[in-house]
DNA sequence: AATGAATGAGAGTTCATTCAT
DNA sequence: AATGAATGAACTCTCATTCAT
């Protein structure tokens, strides 16, 4: 409750705002208009004042996809204390596709984007991401050892599956238009039924 | 073989001068780097030129965008006359993933640039993507129609199959460092035969 | 008088206006006020448009220094038909310091200025300088070979009177207001007359 | 030792400590990198705090080039105890040349920044360079009443001595590189040798 | 048909300076 | 006495686009 803390707090949010408006603004009008005058206007602050949080425009994006990352990472473990390997697996297959759908922005920073170039990006960004496939590995690993799978390689059971939930939350990010309106959530409903018929045994 | 044939040829492989340009641009250098400017130089026309064969920057890029659905169609169709349907569906399957691999470009260019802003893009341009699901229904239907696939819903199994064979794409193209060098090849392999083993009986 | 000559003919002065009007704005303003904006403004033309003439400011700037280092070697050769090696040494030596007193802004390019950076600078810019400097001591040594000087040393020689003249120039530039107004001429004069004292004979 | 004593000392240790902090940056990063926020940062107070001890940036590098003029004449002065005028002269011009290529930075605060702005400038700055001037002409006029000279008008002879002189710190400075390396040494000791046997008799 | 010349709009960024606290 | 926070004004430079010729 001292002058300290309060001004931490304010600059915390200053940040938060800087962050927030600036993921608004990639999500409304794509990364090209994300500008940092644009973000000043938004945000209602002087251009310059943006400097005073953020090195350079690159910093404010490169947070902005370590955020969507980390977000997508401790989203995914949510269902990691279901017992049934194959419950599980399922769970979070269906917890993975929702994420994609209720925040197409993170999706797009994580899967999407490749600006800014390539030699700014940091490896360690990277390291949640491995951490969520090697998560995937041990739950597939998991699932196969129950004997319950029609496939036994985990490797690349791990990798069709990965490839079958993120090419659903592709499509629906990228080409929603080519679903008729309404349709999309029993299309959904019904993918990962086939996932359940065609991967799981009986 | 009169002058306004000759004109009209002219014409016709200026616009192709410039597209191919563009093109080669696109894919060499990034949507960022596909400026008027570097691509007038690139066919030593002056910028002003190419606006006499183009509205904008935007209707070159619709073009280029267009260009790459029908071509990623016609390799589609490449395996249409195979007779016996699951085998159809299964060489289509890894030709498609083909074409993504040799042709990152014009997949990016298809299924992951947003640029230029929605609002420009005009349905027809997805025609071809139409045809492409189409085409891709009419198969399952065939697949299931013969008894040899788990699933029966013709909509789900084809939005599955797509989404599986896309999501192995976008992998791939996005994420291919995820996966250990030289490696690549075996796990696509894999990867078809677990979509034989789950997607066809037996 | 084709098309041809005349655009060339525009280009060259639209290229000489730039330039004339740099000059101008770096002897009124100073370096730090030299900025494309103002040029522009005082041209009457976009900022734009300079970057059509120009790469960029430091291209600008580099010719200003280039033409100044051009402009100061012809006119010290100027004298160079003069038959008696004193005479010859004397008058140049008086042509120096007319060059510096007429084009102070040359003299600042010349000797003063070290922005740009000097990683920019081009050594074949100094190939003048390095002339003229020969060309002094080519001709300080015909005045010692002809016995009238009081000293024998060619490149201490050569050396204390560049240094001579060189520091009338800069303090007459620089520090001018120290001299009575309308005294200047007079004490120019002297000053070379202290010359022709000290380091001829008799 | 009454408390406005102290506050006058630490205000004073400040301004201080503001200058020479300055004068480092001036010196090891040249005009342009003397920022208010570097110097801030280098002094590890806030840019604010500066403006408690000067009115602006400009006040603090005139306040530098006073500095400059002032350890200048001090240095200057220092063989003033010199008995014989033409040794005086001699000595005193040595040491004006040392100064030069000890203090690089000094001589060009004091001869070749026009920055800033001449309007700004306060004639008192430049009263320690009067107070040389007349204290070189003092010198001169014992020196031709001597009767050991060989010139006679004691204005004109200053000015030529310290043009001669500022002319070689000028070109040692900025043109260092013209001379071959190691033999600056010889060239500025062969160059007064030729001050001694042209300015004075015999 | 082709283009040289031009530009308005806008990009990221840095600076000296102010002021409430 | 000191400063965190803020900003207006400026910087260099690039872009898509237009238009008279």
């Amino acid at each position: 409750m001292g002058i300290t803390e309060r001004k931490e707090r304010d600059k915390r949010e200053m940040v938060n705002l800087i962050l927030d408006s600036a993921m608004k603004l990639f999500l409304e009008e794509g990364y090209k208009n994300l500008t940092i005058r644009r973000l000043a206007e938004k945000i209602e602050y002087s251009p310059a004042t943006i400097y005073l949080y953020f090195k350079d425009k690159d910093e404010i994006f490169l947070t902005l996809q370590k955020m969507a990352f980390k977000e997508f990472y401790e989203f995914q473990s949510s269902g990691q204390n279901i017992e049934d390997p194959l419950e599980r697996l399922f769970v979070q297959g269906k917890e993975y596709l929702r994420f994609a759908i209720e925040n197409p922005g993170y999706y797009e920073l994580i899967f999407f984007m490749t600006e800014p170039k390539d030699k700014l990006r940091e490896p360690e960004k990277y390291s949640s991401e491995l951490d969520s496939y090697e998560l995937l590995k041990s739950n597939v690993k998991a699932a196969i050892d129950s004997g319950n799978m029609r496939t036994t390689d985990v490797d690349a059971t791990s990798f069709a599956l990965w490839s079958y939930v993120h090419g659903m939350a592709s499509l629906i990010i990228k080409r929603g238009f080519l679903m008729p309106e309404g349709y999309l959530d029993k299309l959904i409903e019904k993918s990962f039924e086939i996932l359940k018929i065609t991967f799981f045994k009986e």
